[in-house]
RNA sequence: GCCCGAGUGGUGGAAUGGUAUACACGAAGGACUUAAAAUCCUUUGAUCGAAAGGUCAUGCGGGUUCGAAUCCCGCCUCGGGCACCA
């Protein structure tokens, strides 16, 4: 009898091995085919390392240890994305700095990584953190600054009041603060924007390029929002000025009878004397401004509005004379700013009833019934139909009648088609310490001498980068919403770099997202002083060849780096070769839930340290568990109990293989089941099925332990290896008690036999009517001749079929035969 | 409201047009043990039956097919995303 496992022993002992010796080092511009797979580097939080964590980096863990072992170059890197605010927080809290606060964390992770055996390139470490790293984060802000797609604008941010922090509205979940649940609040604050609407439709079409999973292609699609139609442009009476209005059912354009403006449009500023109402107009808007975007976007709510006194527009297709209002669910930010208002929309419609503006409707449903009460004003309908009212377009379809109306606007200098996006400008600035500094200088003399907005706005010069963190006391963040870096004089007041003169460094820092844009380039290439990554390394390992995370990130992380990606691609800091996606294939991995089926999480006490099922039962055992629990990209609750199973497994396999090889050959059934599984896993693994391919490896062990003789040398050699991926340690240390010759991860992947796994022999399945009424053995390849005098002649099917007339022999070659009566 | 995804034993799940319930957990019984744990063996969808065996079952209702968990139509429930987007 041998040893008993002892995980603890044998995982230590293979790390060790493992990482002294650079087993998973990567080398840039080896003669191998290179695979570049990447998991969302982590925030190193306090509470260490998430099973969910480990369920994402196992299995591409799993990919990467399968990849080398055919032969690849595999680059499967690892790093902390560490600026952020319960970082900042804690350090508040403690009264330490908050670069210490993440020294201390980053090691336990480091430690709690190596602990599970990943095969990451620890030499290719990085940290967003290191200003040997946000050198390179900031001078994309530069670039971005100088190719215009940075600016700095007075707008309404979204606020917490909790983390004294303005938020991008992606990090606002149903008006609430993504971190802490507070209700956001507006506020008008100078930001530094980026232009990443620019990008809009590239960020679209080129999800054609890509394999990502199809939710995520249809979520970022959905988020940037893209719809086609035309801008219509409808004079105003008695001035000379114009309102544009970007429509798509320009098809119901006979039918509108006014036009309403979001309260904050510019015109009504530019023409205040010219609204007989105004005060009413400004006091309307004043509400709308107070209230919070959650109440103003509350579709059970009343709908309100105020008409602009004095102010009518002609509708380019009627001529007829229309009055303005103006309506607080029409906001500034899409389209124009401004909608024209008929009949067959919901909101206008109750709008017009409400303050009895007269309707005309021109679009017919198919539906007769329907059709009359939407004549009647009775009904609003929304949907597409044929059109009346309508002048020459009269009978045409809604879908025809559009591009048709368009051009005949067009022609008389109405109307253009246009393209526009939900998708908004990324809010850049934060009001906090832990992050990057913005390089950015304030120059007042020079911004007295141009007339744009950004005048004034230096960038810092490149030789004078990075913008390090002062060192300071104080980083508690202040109810001002000013950064906590505008109080320290010293650091603020700086030279201009263009006049010489006493200027100001901004002092707000970048969002948490900054950091993580394009840390996948800095892995190619961590160590460069000089660019933040060489061309020839990045044209070597770009693009990364499967990237999993979490969906969370989908509209956030994922988006803002492929759009960076993009950006640096135009101004060449990327190799045209590499193409404008950083990303060939982008997959996800399901939350790991607690007990229950509970979002895990401390306050209710049901959270998971891996540490503790380390300890208690190995890291293969959770690595094994983490595949097994269920399909990957499927949300799964956390189950102990599970776990248990999954060390029964490996003990069971560590008895056999200490104690089931044979010296002479395999039994023929078990060598047949083997190939088998080897099939089966080198598939399943591809395809991301993860847990039927640790079901395939117990039933294959099932099969071993009831053999008669086992496995040879040869076979279990076989078995190690394509166990490896799962249980790193454990083959690594059963290689070694078999005596077989050099590390098992370092072995040739096995090909599967074909022939061996042809059955000779098959069971039919014979059916009656589509039932199964027996099962026969059979040869593999019969024919259907040879089947049907089989079956015919087993007393059961004489039995069912009794004088039944047979209609139709339904006949599937080897598997199964169907006879109907 | 709109757009995705999912619904299968006591539980996690397998099977994507051809033997439904693989694999694992749990449970029950047994072996070993003074005892327990561990381990091993047996049973384990429901139901009728002494058994052989039958019948019913993949959220619900219909359809296509020789044959449907799987494809189509309608509905219900749950999860996710978006949401006065003109």
């Amino acid at each position: 009898m041998s040893a008993k496992y002892n995980p603890k022993k044998i995982e230590e002992k293979w790390q060790e091995k493992w990482y002294n010796s650079g087993a998973f080092k990567a080398k840039n511009g080896s003669k191998k085919k290179k695979f570049y797979l990447l998991v969302e580097f982590p925030y190193p939080s306090g509470d260490g390392l998430h099973v969910g964590h480990c369920r994402s980096y196992t299995a591409l863990d799993v990919v990467a240890r399968k990849r080398r072992m055919q032969g690849y170059n595999v680059l499967y890197p690892m790093g902390w994305d560490a600026f952020g605010l319960p970082t900042e927080n804690y350090a508040i809290k403690k009264g330490v700095h908050p670069s210490i606060v993440t020294k201390k964390n980053t090691d336990n992770f480091r430690r709690q990584m190596k602990s599970l055996g990943w095969s990451f390139d620890w030499s290719r470490e990085i940290n967003t953190t290191d200003p040997k790293y946000y050198k390179w984060t900031q001078w994309i802000f530069i670039q971005l600054f100088k190719n215009g797609l940075a600016y700095k604008d007075k707008i309404a941010i979204n606020w917490c009041s909790s983390c004294k922090i303005g938020l991008a509205n992606e990090e606002v979940i149903d008006g609430k603060c993504e971190r802490c649940g507070t209700k956001v609040e507006k506020r008008e604050k100078e930001q530094w924007m980026i232009k990443i609407t620019n990008y809009a439709d590239r960020l679209i079409k080129d999800l054609d390029q890509v394999d990502y999973l199809e939710k995520i292609k249809t979520q970022q699609k959905d988020w940037i929002g893209e719809s086609h139609g035309a801008l219509l442009r409808f004079k105003v009476e008695g001035i000379e000025e114009t309102l544009d209005v970007f429509t798509t059912r320009i098809d119901t354009i006979f039918s509108g009878t006014f036009l309403i403006l979001a309260p904050g449009h510019a015109f009504i500023d530019k023409y205040k004397n010219k609204i007989e109402n105004i005060d009413e107009v400004l006091k309307y808007r004043e509400e709308v401004k107070n209230s919070s975007d959650i109440d103003r976007t509350n579709q059970d709510k009343d709908i309100t509005g105020v008409q602009l006194k004095g102010i009518t527009v002609r509708n380019p297709a009627t001529n007829e004379e229309m009055p303005v209002w103006t309506a607080d669910f029409v906001l500034e930010q899409y389209g124009t700013g401004a909608v024209f208002a008929d009949a067959h929309d919901k909101r206008d419609f109750k709008m017009a009833k409400k303050y009895s503006i007269p309707l005309r409707t021109s679009i017919k449903p198919d539906d007769e019934a329907l059709a009359q009460k939407v004549k009647n004003s009775e009904e609003c309908f929304e949907g597409e139909g044929t059109l009346y009212n309508s002048m020459q377009f009269d009978g045409l379809k809604s879908i025809e009648a559009r591009p048709q109306i368009i051009l005949w606007l067009a022609s008389k200098g109405f109307a253009q088609p246009k393209v526009s996006y939900k998708l908004r400008d990324w809010v850049f600035s934060r009001q906090h310490y832990w992050g990057e500094p913005i390089p950015m200088i304030y120059c007042k003399k020079c911004a007295l001498m141009g007339g744009s907005p950004q005048a004034g706005w230096r960038p810092v010069e490149e030789k004078d980068l990075p913008v390090k963190l002062p060192n300071v006391k104080k980083y508690v963040p202040t109810d001002t919403g000013e950064s906590p870096l505008s109080a320290i004089k010293k650091w603020v007041e700086i030279k201009c770099p263009e006049c010489g003169g006493l200027a100001q460094r901004e002092t707000d820092t970048m969002p948490n997202w900054a950091g993580s844009n394009w840390y996948y380039l800095r892995y190619t290439d961590p160590k460069n002083g000089k660019k933040l990554a060489d061309e020839s390394i990045v044209k070597y390992w770009m693009p990364v060849d499967w990237y999993n995370g979490g969906m969370e990130h989908t509209t956030l992380h994922l988006l803002y780096s492929r759009f960076i990606f993009k950006f640096l691609w135009d101004i060449k800091a990327v190799p045209a070769t590499v193409g404008a996606e950083p990303y060939k294939k982008r997959t996800s991995h399901g939350m790991v839930l607690g007990e229950g089926g509970i979002k895990m999480s401390k306050s209710k006490g049901n959270v998971i340290n891996p540490d503790t099922i380390v300890k208690q039962y190995g890291a293969d055992t959770l690595r094994l568990y983490e595949m097994f629990m269920g399909p990957f990209e499927q949300m799964i609750p956390w189950d102990t109990k599970g776990v248990v199973g999954c060390r029964r497994f490996i003990e069971k396999v560590y008895n056999l293989a200490t104690n089931k090889i044979t010296a002479e050959k395999t039994d023929e059934g078990l060598k047949k089941i083997l190939h088998k599984t080897i099939k089966k896993i080198s598939e399943d693994i591809e395809l991301m099925k993860f847990n039927t391919s640790v079901s395939s490896m117990m039933e294959f062990i099932n099969a071993w332990q009831v053999s008669e003789k086992g496995l040879d040398k040869k076979d279990s050699s076989y078995f190690l290896i394509i166990l490896s991926p799962f249980a790193p340690h454990l083959a690594e240390e059963l290689w070694e008690t078999a005596e077989l010759k050099g590390m098992c991860s370092q072995q040739k992947w096995p090909k599967f036999d074909e022939k061996l796994i042809e059955e000779k022999n098959i069971l039919l399945i014979v059916q009656i009517n589509g039932k199964v009424r027996d099962k026969i053995e059979a040869k593999s390849g019969i024919s259907q001749k040879e089947a049907e005098k089989l079956v015919m002649a087993s007393d059961k099917i004489k039995a069912f079929l009794g004088e039944a007339e047979v209609k139709k022999i339904i006949f599937v070659p080897n598997k199964l035969i169907n006879i109907v009566i």
